[in-house]
DNA sequence: CTGAAAGCGCTAACAG
DNA sequence: CTGTTAGCGCTTTCAG
């Protein structure tokens, strides 16, 4: 309703087939394209009469002009635009992930463009099509987990601009991981404080590097507090409610029962922990479960989850900074986020082991 | 590992730098770049000697020939490209619509670019961004909750190809919606066949068109069943978890409490429905909860939600459809997706009322 | 059947 | 300080 004549309130002219250009704006200012084009990219460098300038700036204005993309793009060779590609993009845990590389890239100057993995789909074709056709500078890719790295790190163009998260392939592509080890480590030792010694890792497949690595963490703690990590305290299944559900129901089989659970990743854990209550299980009280990976979905189970927070937000920047590096120059660097460490959030599906 | 020569097993060429050129392939083929474009393009319609023909094909493969998206984009003036711009893309109930967008925007030979709505930005930076910069032929959008409309309707403009979900801008964008009143009407029936009467509503905020809409199919169920839809028992709050918490509290100072809920959104429903066991609030056998929107979270709650599953991938399906045909010529139309109608699912937050 | 040439909207030399 | 011009990679008449 309000309408102070400031341009924001005016409509957005928007229609590609009525798209003003920049020889428009110059004729309207009677002046040349090339002066429309300068003052327009706001480059301080260049020299113009405060009055040409001004009629540049209002005939743009009135006329409302937007410069072409596709036009810049072809011209400059580069498009400004940083493409994000994750197996799922509505996976929660992603929040902080997006956030990190929407602030990094904007402080870059970038766009980003959200692409979702199609399991059925190639890995490839999304790169060759958001790559190889020019439709992004660079790719910061989550590949799909239970996909072989080794395997992906053989279909990439070594010269192609890609940095690789949760996932590494040397000489093949930059890489930006969280400290799954630590994080990892950090769960099972908040178990082993409480005084469990029957712990068993909810793990994520094999085949994911991500899930190797917060293995090798839990493992790492067990031995450190004396403690043997057992085979059949361990299963390998992916990253959704019920594949928690069905490690449960393994892990539930064991005779002696263990007494905490550490779980590879949140999805996971929240379906663990209903199955839990399907069978009669008590949280904390028969077994603590503690979660790699935080996010909303962890705060509002019952109880909560007990959860080890990533610096998700953290990688997000760091991917975009090392993807922009990558364009300029060819260095290819792997790097993992060590500073914020991953931290512990103590909620309530964690509890001192009750002899 | 495996290499048995197909081209889909070759590195992925993707180096923005060293991309290959229509020229290139038109100089290694031994014919001129017109000839390339003709053949490379599909165009059934030319006529081509076999031969040329076979000689373009072979040496586009060997260059590893990719089309330059922007070339093409500023050519045709048309980028096939669509934007689905949502709040919150991380939101699990997107899942499906997503989906539905992007298998009707693949049959039409669309990509889709998905974009994130900062809260924070005015909504219409995205769309002056996206369709006046020509970076989309046409937008899905989901305007942000508790963005007036009627405000919104206003920033558009008329001949730009935007097509609404779940919200109305008469005369200025085409929207597509899902049966909200069906869905709020379809929750309360559930309720009150289970015998209650004391029926509260967790609603969304007064400015959401999809709130508005549940709410009076929450009305229309609870006059057609001779109760009072009393102004006390309503809540209006957004659509995060902890919103959900804030409604169940103040739903529970009442006396005497509603015996059932009918909760506007699935994430507000896990946050009202975890705050009920750390109020003690037994559910169902306190208090029946039931969601309008599904989502794997639901199923993954303690008890399980009961929902109303309301046709997201359908929405998609016709949000695209509705936006191509508006980039083609300037029909607007308003659509709303009663075909397949909600669909409840019962679990375990809902009860029969025990006395 | 094939090629030469113009032009999409923009930027960046290079002249005036 | 300002304008002219060439050309990014592609498609598309229009001649040959």
């Amino acid at each position: 309703m309000s309408a102070d004549g400031g341009p924001a309130d005016e409509p957005v002219r928007a229609s590609a087939t009525a798209a003003v250009t920049l020889s428009e704006v110059a004729a309207r200012a009677g002046v040349s394209v090339s002066a429309v084009s300068k003052v327009l990219r706001g480059n301080a460098a260049i020299r113009v009469s405060p009055d040409t300038r001004q009629r540049i700036l209002t005939a743009a204005e009135e006329l409302r002009y937007r410069p072409n993309f596709a036009a810049r793009a072809l011209q400059a060779a580069r498009t400004q635009v940083l493409g994000l590609v994750v197996p799922d993009l509505t996976n929660a845990l992603f929040t902080e992930l997006m956030h990190g590389v929407e602030d990094e890239a904007a402080a870059h100057g970038y766009t980003v463009l959200l692409g979702r993995l199609d399991t059925d789909r190639p890995q490839t074709e999304v790169i060759a099509r958001l790559l190889g056709e020019g439709r992004v500078d660079g790719l910061v890719l989550q590949a799909t987990d239970g996909v072989d790295p080794a395997a992906l790190a053989q279909l990439l163009d070594p010269r192609a601009a890609v940095v690789l998260i949760n996932s590494v392939a040397p000489g093949r592509a930059s890489s930006v991981t969280v400290d799954d080890v630590g994080g990892g480590r950090t769960a099972t030792e908040h178990l082993v404080e409480l005084g469990h010694t029957r712990i068993a890792l909810a793990g994520g497949l094999p085949t994911s590097y991500t899930a190797q690595r917060r293995r090798r963490g839990h493992q790492q703690a067990m031995r450190a507090a004396g403690l043997d990590p057992r085979a059949d305290h361990e299963t390998a299944l992916g990253y959704t409610a019920d594949q928690g559900r069905q490690a449960l129901r393994a892990l539930m089989q064991l005779d002696p029962r263990p007494t905490g659970i550490v779980v590879a990743n949140v999805n996971a854990a929240v379906g663990l922990l209903a199955e839990a209550h399907a069978l009669g299980i008590d949280v904390p009280g028969d077994l603590s479960v503690v979660t790699v990976l935080d996010s909303w979905t962890a705060e509002n189970t019952w109880p909560p989850l007990t959860a080890v927070r990533m610096q998700f937000y953290a990688m997000g920047r760091t991917a975009v900074t090392s993807v922009i590096r990558r364009i300029g120059d060819a260095t290819m660097t792997d790097e993992v986020i060590l500073d914020p460490a991953p931290v512990l959030v103590v909620r309530g599906s964690t509890a001192s082991l009750s002899p």
